[in-house]
DNA sequence: AGTTGGACCTGACTGC
DNA sequence: TGCAGTCAGGTCCAAC
């Protein structure tokens, strides 16, 4: 599913793709991709006859920063499975595509999206932090706020375990299930463990890991491991799956130890690996 | 306030 | 072969 890594790849790629076109039409192939707005014409409204003048990210979001009367940022929220591609536009529609923005120079934007837990929101501003989807975001993973004092203060008082904190965009921005389970594999904690029962040490360390496999994860252009449709925008599958220690390797042995990895239920019907020997 | 559980959604997989 | 049931999870919302 797409996390930062992915987001960033993206992020990345359509940089050199798009920044300079127009949006000249944006087509609404299926209405639930609105659905945060008013009406589909509410959104179409917002972006169409705009100049594309930068791209951005925050947390797994990829931002398409428009121009025009007035500013506008155009959101990109993946849910599970939510891709983008970049075509020309007359390549065939691809089953799921939800939505196809019409860029001057010949090239479609498609959002493709299997299981439609996506959605597109346009902002009338660029300073998306003030919006109410981001001002209670945490900080981005690779900005000076995340520091391993951060998650001192972050994670008090916080008695969840620390695979569902870490996942908590409140608390850093980015991170999903694939890239929580790695982070606290290579921490060596145990992500069943209370976030507010870390000790300095291991919040130093996961502080580091954090780093650490989301820079690797971008090196790779992502995970498209087993049961997942990540695709980059030229529809590349990324490479990261071949670096997981734990995530979805449940009963395999540990790459480190030999150990069979386990899974353990948390709530909202998901999982979490990890390995009993590495992991404390 | 923090935490939990259901709803949304659909392809892949399992079992009869 | 085929159909019903289960699973996976990001995010929002309601309820402890």
């Amino acid at each position: 599913m797409p996390e930062l890594p992915e987001a960033e790849t993206i992020r990345c790629q359509l940089e050199g793709e798009i920044v300079g076109a127009a949006v000249r039409r944006l087509q609404i192939h299926d209405r639930r991709v609105a659905r945060a707005h008013k009406s589909p014409e509410d959104l179409t409204a917002l972006v169409q006859g705009r100049p594309i003048v930068g791209v951005g990210r925050r947390g797994k979001a990829p931002l398409l920063f428009l121009d025009g009367e007035r500013p506008a940022t155009l959101v990109f929220r993946l849910g599970m499975t939510g891709l983008l591609r970049v075509v020309p536009s007359d390549e065939p529609l691809a089953k799921g595509t939800v939505a196809a923005l019409v860029l001057t120079g010949g090239k479609h934007l498609r959002f493709l999206d299997q299981r439609r837990f996506g959605s597109m929101v346009a902002y009338p501003t660029r300073e998306v932090d003030r919006t109410p989807e981001f001002e209670h975001y945490g900080p981005e993973p690779f900005s000076g706020e995340f520091t391993a004092e951060y998650l001192k203060s972050a994670f008090s008082r916080r008695s969840a375990k620390l695979g569902i904190v870490l996942m908590d965009q409140r608390v850093i921005a980015g991170i999903g299930k694939i890239y929580s389970d790695e982070i606290c594999f290579r921490a060596g904690i145990r992500p069943g463990r209370s976030a507010g029962r870390l000790t300095g040490p291991m919040r130093e360390r996961l502080w580091q890991a954090t780093r650490e496999v989301l820079s690797e994860g971008i090196d790779c252009r992502g995970s498209s491991a087993r049961d997942e449709t990540y695709r980059d925008i030229y529809g590349i599958p990324g490479t990261f799956q071949e670096r997981m220690f734990v995530y979805q390797r449940t009963g395999e042995p540990c790459r480190v130890c030999g150990a069979p990895i386990r899974r353990t239920p948390i709530p909202g019907g998901r999982g979490m690996h990890w390995c009993p020997k590495c992991q404390k």
